[in-house]
DNA sequence: ATAAATCACAACG
DNA sequence: CGTTGTGATTTAT
């Protein structure tokens, strides 16, 4: 279906991070997975992955490595978000403007793209955000500071915002 | 192409 | 605490 998608481990402290890369940029990143489907992945593209990719992907491990240590990210990779519709674009937008350490509620977020009563379908969007801590969908949070739910499992979530210095009931 | 079902919310009684 | 009001996406006709 799309473009032939470059998948690479990152090793954190925290597992094997994959990301996934087009030609537009980094299209997608997934937690840890177990099994080993991602050594495969991985062995599968360590060959001619291009320079550009390479780059990409060394910024992406930094962003990601710092991101878990509760730190803002120095430089970011260009995103593929070619795959969302335009309404979660601006979604993911953003929630990349929320400031490390901050939070914001669903409302918050939906009254930052001109939609207050947009709220529900803001939650669908950040379930649909295909780059999970680098773009802080870990970092909307409920009207009354709930949890909220996670689509990498909600113990992510709780870890990354602690990790940040918030506190979460 | 259209309609019903679903959802990581919020506000109110 | 259950109900209802919402907007977009997904799934089923």
């Amino acid at each position: 279906m799309q473009n032939e998608l470059v998948q690479l481990p990152i090793s954190t402290r925290d597992g094997i991070f994959m990301a996934r890369y087009s030609e537009q940029g980094l299209a997608g990143l997934n937690f840890p997975a177990h099994g080993k489907a991602n050594l495969r992945a991985g062995l599968s593209a360590r060959q001619n992955v291009s320079a550009i990719i390479r780059r990409w992907h060394r910024a992406t491990t930094s962003a990601l490595k710092r991101a878990l240590a509760g730190r803002a990210p120095r430089a970011l990779p260009p995103l593929d978000v070619s795959g969302g519709t335009a309404f979660q674009r601006r979604v993911w937008n953003a929630m990349r403007r929320i400031t490390c350490g901050q939070t914001r509620s669903y409302g918050e977020i939906a009254h930052s793209i001109g939609k207050p009563k947009a709220v529900r379908a803001v939650g669908g969007a950040c379930g649909a955000n295909p780059i999970p801590v680098l773009v802080p969908c870990h970092r909307v949070l409920a009207a009354n500071r709930k949890l909220g739910g996670f689509s990498g499992g909600l113990e992510w979530k709780r870890k990354l915002l602690e990790r940040e210095g918030v506190c979460v009931q």
